[in-house]
DNA sequence: CTCAGTGTTCAGTG
DNA sequence: TCACTGAACACTGA
């Protein structure tokens, strides 16, 4: 689920639940993974009486600020979700299609009840998620350590060249680089080479001005456009290879018929269309 | 039973 | 030091 769309999503769920709102219960599961190493109890004792203030995020890092206590930061890793009391379960663990109407749902590692009765939990099955508590979070590590975020700037096409810098790494290396863009992810990543027409194996000192501003642009578009549809899939466009990339099916295709290859690159499973991406 | 997986980190190499 | 690679992490579901 979680690249930076999904994340945005999360964090306007967090917002509409949290903001304005003083924490009357915490519960915090004894998970010292996913607590990266705090206690249970410290989480907790800033949760428990806070007033939540405000949301915000970078890349696929969102916390919650809260009224003279450290904000709380949550990253999804690859299962991360916010549930919240009553609603159906949109987004549900990675492709768990049984519906799972408990509460708080199974692997909750954090659960907020707030002042106006509404509840807010934080799923994560596989433990790859976080929970951390920071000061000042932009000023911090991992946020400090972050590229920009494609949905907050749009930076310059000398600023783009600058941030590439002298690498020569492979255009898809380069996109899952959370500190060149916070925020793309594997599918994010294919989607912007296949919009941009450029083939995921090219080294970024291969391309020429022109073909470094459709990757700039790319970036922008297919970020701002999940992020418009609420992360929901079903209303990504048409024509999008999204829709087509999952599962490595032998002799996928897009909507216009063009082969899907896939390849691992950056270690991850890269899918890409090479009729169309040079 | 095996393996892939929408993510990150760290040890090792050049 | 830097850039890059690959394994490890942890767990579910196909």
């Amino acid at each position: 689920m979680p690249e930076l769309p999904e994340v945005e999503y999360g964090r306007q769920v967090l917002h509409g639940a949290a903001v304005g709102r003083r924490i009357v219960q915490a519960d915090v599961a004894d998970d010292p993974i996913v607590l990266d190493g705090i206690s249970a109890h410290v989480v907790r004792q800033t949760l428990l009486g806070a007033q939540a203030v405000q949301t915000d995020r970078h890349g696929k890092h969102l916390w919650l600020v809260l009224a003279d206590r450290p904000a709380v930061l949550f990253h999804f890793g690859m299962t991360g979700a916010f549930r919240t009391l009553g609603d159906e379960p949109l987004q549900l663990e990675t492709s768990g299609r049984r519906t799972d109407r408990s509460w708080p749902p199974r692997f909750t590692k954090l659960r907020l009840v707030f002042d106006d009765g509404g509840e807010i939990a934080f799923v994560n099955s596989r433990r790859l998620g976080r929970v951390r508590l920071r000061d000042d979070p932009r000023a911090e590590p991992p946020i400090c350590t972050l590229g920009y975020d494609p949905l907050r700037t749009l930076p310059s096409a000398e600023g783009f060249t600058s941030r590439i810098g002298r690498r020569r790494t492979a255009l898809k290396v380069l996109l899952l680089d959370q500190t060149f863009a916070a925020g793309v992810g594997n599918w994010i990543a294919d989607e912007v080479l296949y919009q941009a027409r450029l083939d995921p194996h090219r080294t970024v000192d291969t391309l020429d001005a022109a073909q470094r501003d459709r990757l700039r642009l790319s970036v922008r578009h297919v970020v701002k456009t999940a992020v418009r549809h609420n992360a929901d899939k079903d209303r990504f466009p048409a024509s999008w290879l999204f829709h087509h990339r999952w599962g490595k099916v032998e002799g996928a295709r897009t909507a216009a018929g063009q082969a899907i290859e896939f390849v691992t690159l950056g270690g991850r499973t890269t899918a890409w269309v090479p009729a169309l991406q040079r």
